[in-house]
DNA sequence: AAAAAAAGATTACGCGTTTGATTAAATTTG
DNA sequence: CAAATTTAATCAAACGCGTAATCTTTTTTT
């Protein structure tokens, strides 16, 4: 029903193995084509609408042109995730422009782990894990299958290749800022320990305390999850703090439970940045839609997304080596920070 | 490299059409495996790890068991649009419930209609539109194709099969809500002149009004496009009206404009919703992000795209008829709407 | 004993890609 | 300049890996 490769070949006056070099450059060692030729089967297939069946294509080859996404399940529908949303369209993007297409998995909740697993198959040639948990099996079968693998947002080890923002760069420069603002109170709320950034983010924000000679308190520290309800709880339990020892500041390890620890705080009869700064991390767009903008540390997320596809293509096509990339991080000051009171 | 069918057939002293039977249930009609013969072949493929290849099964039955999406240039990085994210992800989970694999095209700015046309293949036997524009080339491309389309947004002409949210009947509910709370004078941010949603829901707006026998202004409609300046823009616009003219509610085509236009009666010195209530309409997560939290109206976005998945899927597995669902919605008051000014 | 059903083996695809063989033309070499 | 090599251009065929129609053989039914 459709045009194949031989109509395009007799029309021409050739035969297939000629139209693929032809048309699609194949990769043969010897076959050779002159220019002619080539534009004769170009016409041909042109007249006839030829269009290559891509499953034929990669099963003779072993080349898909596909990519994969695999998204965690932080991405979920009642809580979507920007983050995750962003960076697939920075993948997308850079799929598209080096023309490849791509394949979405999503980690639904029933199947993690070793489910997930059996969807990726031969149809890509190449995959990207989105905050992939750190025991994934994944990475095993990726290996078995020959599928380069590039991890966004995993500790440089047990991953062969990775694309990072610069976490502890961006937690300092967040402490230092409000360690400029005067607070000498610091909290933080915790990410999610199953991600390795919520270690780096904490590192970095106890280090830029104790470098100036600051106390750090251990209860200044709570576990906020990364999500909007968790910074919530967190926030919470802080303001259960006398007021003498508790935080005038408090520095969220992202965007989302910035915003609960903000609620918490209004719910308290308190005001953001009058009587507690909040700042948040990731500069979603979110930062900036909700109330007091959020002080945030800039990531380009979709830069992330770009720059992960791009090495996992360079990779599939021409072999380059693994390697990490750590992107950097900039701070937005907005207006839920401001100096401590005094 | 890869245990093929060959080897298990061999292990299990039988050839590969058996095993392609015993597997996969492939839809031979003559050919028949008894249930010592499947256990054997089952034993064997656990044995050597079989996973069979996806393309080639494709390419020898014609069934790919993977959906596309196409997502709109809307869903670009700088202002991601959550609705396309949402719908994404009830794709992705209906698609996943069913045994599909999920195929992502985003429409990126430069290679919009023809160019995205060129990107559908023969690896999908179905299509999920979201939003796409009305006279979008790859309808045709699809039937000449053979691959099932359902477009999520779109009236129901042109697209053999669609999936809606009620606008008209939303949209009435907002308007008479605003009604209720003794607003008498009620503009309108117009959505997209493109997207057909946004004629329906001014449709209902306009005859929520008539069928009280009030007063419609067309000063009082605004467009805004869907996205926040245009929503700003609009509102700006409108409260350039003398206050005895100017309407004490606005009912905006989506959270994103009522957004905005939150923003500019903030600028003008005007609170929310004690000088001007505003609606907004889809109850993303987004309405219950900003302040004051938006009414609005839920649409049950990821059911969108379970829906839509399933009936593609339905037609492409059991040749199901055409058809247009329209998902319910309802109203959600939250703080931006309240009684008119006296 | 004839007819029908069950279970499998064979084999022909599906549709490009790539290797190996072949032929003709261009170059190099003695 | 003829003979020996190379090189270019192409054809024919194998291959990648399942699927499904056709053909055999065996067993069951009537």
């Amino acid at each position: 029903m459709n045009i194949r490769m031989k109509e395009i070949a007799e029309r021409a006056g050739t035969t297939t193995g000629v139209v693929s070099v032809a048309l699609n450059g194949a990769k043969s060692k010897t076959l050779r084509v002159s220019e002619e030729t080539r534009q004769r089967v170009l016409k041909a297939a042109i007249e006839l609408g030829y269009k290559r069946d891509p499953r034929a294509s990669a099963l003779a080859s072993g080349r898909n042109r596909v990519v994969g996404v695999m998204l965690p399940y932080l991405n979920s529908f009642t809580v979507p995730d920007p983050f995750s949303s962003i960076v697939t369209s920075g993948i997308a993007a850079g799929a598209s422009l080096a023309g490849f297409d791509l394949m979405l998995y999503t980690a639904v909740a029933e199947e993690e782990g070793a489910r997930a697993v059996e969807r990726i198959d031969r149809r890509i040639d190449g995959l990207i894990l989105v905050l992939p948990p750190e025991d994934s099996p994944i990475f095993a079968e990726c290996e078995r299958l020959q599928i380069a693998v590039v991890s966004i947002m995993k500790p440089p080890i047990s991953s062969p290749m990775t694309v990072n923002s610069n976490d502890y760069e961006g937690a300092r420069l967040v402490t230092e800022h409000l360690l400029s603002l005067g607070h000498r109170r610091i909290g933080h709320i915790f990410g999610n320990p199953q991600i390795h950034t919520s270690e780096l983010r904490y590192r970095a924000y106890i280090d830029s305390l104790e470098s100036k000679g600051l106390r750090t308190e251990p209860e200044w520290v709570v576990e906020g999850s990364f999500h909007r309800e968790g910074g919530h709880r967190a926030m919470t339990q802080l303001l259960t703090l006398p007021s003498s020892r508790r935080p005038t500041a408090v520095f969220a390890a992202n965007d989302l439970s910035a915003h609960g620890a903000i609620d918490a705080i209004h719910e308290a009869g308190l005001r953001v940045p009058d009587d507690i700064s909040v700042a948040g991390y990731d500069d979603t767009w979110y930062a900036s839609v909700i109330t007091p903008a959020l002080t945030s540390v800039r990531v380009d997320v979709d830069k992330i997304g770009k720059c992960a596809v791009e090495k996992l293509i360079a990779k599939i096509e021409g072999g380059a080596p693994d390697s990490h990339s750590v992107l950097p991080v900039h701070l937005v000051v907005r207006k839920s920070t401001g100096l401590a009171p005094t």
